[in-house]
DNA sequence: TATTGTTATACTCTATAACTATA
DNA sequence: TATAGTTATAGAGTATAACAATA
């Protein structure tokens, strides 16, 4: 395989953990590095690969979904409808709430991040078994429910 | 279960990544929030349950581990080491090296990171399949490999 | 010349708190 | 009063580049 140690192996000292975050780090270093030409930041990225399904979402929607306090997320919409990505417009219904719509612009830069989501994935994938892609997601969900 | 949808379901665009980063988000942010008492912000839990196995490491074997680049970890570093959390040392052999210590005080304080990390863990997997915690680390470990 | 780590700079992410508008 | 979102502030994470010490 490789002459560097992963180190995923089993372990009751929370190793589980160790790992994930060390996936997710390599991984959006990656796809950061991939999608240069768009020059986003990761939580740009994050917040355009879940704005990806075309579904408008409000700012608490998309924080919760990117991981991003309402502070956070109001940074990472400015620098994204200022270079065209998206619109904001008032929810009808409750006019408190914001409604964020990709513009064909950011449509655009949305689809080219799912595609090198996608693309990595589907590398990564190809090695393992359905069954273990099953108990991943078992996993992951189980972490979010213990997580609350 | 709960009323909110968590949608780790199955497609081809790039939900794998998007699962990985939520559940990364979300347990970190319950860690933090579990050992508010040390002070300490998500980096320097990573890194004090890094080094907490007690073997000596590079910052540059460090950053790797945590995912930072060199200028990042220093400033972890800088931190934890004012706080009395570890000393730098020069390695023997090549004195360009800078060797990273747990200071006792370091010792207890990335113990109890470690039981966190076990607990909230513990808690996740209690759930799950011992087959699905293989598939889990097998997914892990592919992603690792696709993302260099 | 190359590598390890630090420093300098600028920008982004984060938490907290205060604020506006709406409900 | 409560909620959705923004703004202000300060601290922490990040990339890039320049640098000193060592190899």
């Amino acid at each position: 395989m490789n002459t560097e140690t992963v180190d995923t192996g089993p372990g009751p000292g929370g190793e589980t953990l160790i790992a994930l975050q060390r996936a997710t780090h390599a991984t959006l270093h990656v796809l950061t590095a991939e999608l240069a030409a768009l020059k986003l930041t990761p939580s740009e990225i994050n917040a355009l690969a879940n704005l990806a399904d075309g579904r408008p979402r409000t700012v608490s929607e998309l924080g919760a979904a990117i991981g991003s306090k309402p502070t956070t997320t109001t940074g990472v919409l400015d620098r994204l409808e200022k270079r065209g990505h998206l619109i904001r417009a008032l929810k009808p219904g409750d006019r408190r709430s914001v409604r964020i719509e990709l513009t064909a612009q950011g449509r655009a830069a949305a689809a080219t991040v799912r595609e090198a989501f996608a693309g990595l994935e589907a590398r990564a994938l190809a090695a393992v078994r359905p069954e273990d892609v099953a108990g991943y997601r078992a996993v992951l969900a189980a972490l979010g429910e213990a997580a609350r």
